[in-house]
DNA sequence: TCTTGAGTTCAAAAAATATTGAACTGAGCC
DNA sequence: GGCTCAGTTCAATATTTTTTGAACTCAAGA
């Protein structure tokens, strides 16, 4: 498990900098498309010290980026076969339909979450407009808001269940 | 057109936060999300100087603003009746779908686009790998990506679609 | 042609975000 | 208990992104 090598080679700086570009994407820190691509490109499953000395970032960016990839479900832990192994190692999840699940969970479904709860807020706040013409309007631009949330949400599972394939 | 008024209102400032929260998922500047949600929330439309008057930002801020919903559809030029007015206003554009087209236009097919000729350029590094295992490896790995972006391209549409319910 | 003013540009400044690295934690071995 | 070492934490630092504002452009009116 592992690698010995100090150093990266072409194609694998190639396929980490693709990662990097892809997670930018996302609003996800480079150092989270470096651990993935790498670990992605990678034959053996890696550990924190794999990322550190291949990548060359801090064990402090390896650790939380790590940490992201596991809430994500993007990472998963190599079972130890070789029973006294202190050190950790990673496998990268390659199933689409399960990394998008993750990115939905952790990074879309809260923000649908709260924006909900806001809502509620703009309803209240809306109703305590006097003039009635304006609250009409102003209500009805909520209500439109709502409609999009709603929306939103009904085709997060039809985006997940289609990307399955 | 436009407005009088010097300051925004607790509604007016609680639905611009929300937008900037919103835009801040999609990766867009805060000034973006604080122009298109004083327009949403405006019952007329507004000029450049409304914008800087009312959110309180730059001249410059504002213009860059605008210039980023124009292209992605999100703001439209009202049309000016009022034939001599030098001033442009402009109306948000509130259909989801469309707001939701633009995006993708704008932010998700350029990527798509440049990932493809990444992929391509990745063949063709696997391509001179010498060790056979190892190629083909390699080769699987481009391929899962690859299609992970076909699936992607193939969904897009879908989604648009699904939003405009 | 000169003046006005709406809108743009872009280098510099400010703000937000990501990374570093040194101190710390805690599990396991002796 | 004391030592080792894999991994975590977080304040300081570095980097990136966003905003600012002053100079500029350009169209239209006088």
């Amino acid at each position: 498990m592992g690698t010995g090598t100090r150093e990266l080679d072409a194609l694998g700086r190639q396929v980490v900098d693709f990662f990097v570009d892809g997670v930018r994407v996302l609003g996800l820190p480079p150092s989270v498309g470096q651990i993935y691509g790498l670990l992605f490109i990678s034959r053996t499953p890696l550990s924190l010290d794999d990322f550190v000395r291949l990548l060359r970032i801090s064990k402090g960016s390896a650790s939380q980026g790590l940490r992201m990839l596991k809430g994500l479900g993007a990472v998963r832990e190599a079972d130890d076969h070789n029973g006294a192994e202190r050190r950790v190692y990673y496998e990268p999840a390659v199933e689409l339909k399960r990394l998008v699940g993750g990115f939905i969970r952790e990074q879309i479904r809260p923000h649908l979450d709260s924006g909900k709860s806001k809502i509620t807020r703009l309803y209240r706040s809306a109703d305590l407009i006097d003039d009635a013409s304006q609250r009409q309007f102003v209500t009805e631009r909520i209500e439109r808001i709502d409609h999009w949330m709603r929306s939103s949400s009904r085709v997060l599972p039809v985006v997940q269940k289609l990307l399955g394939k």
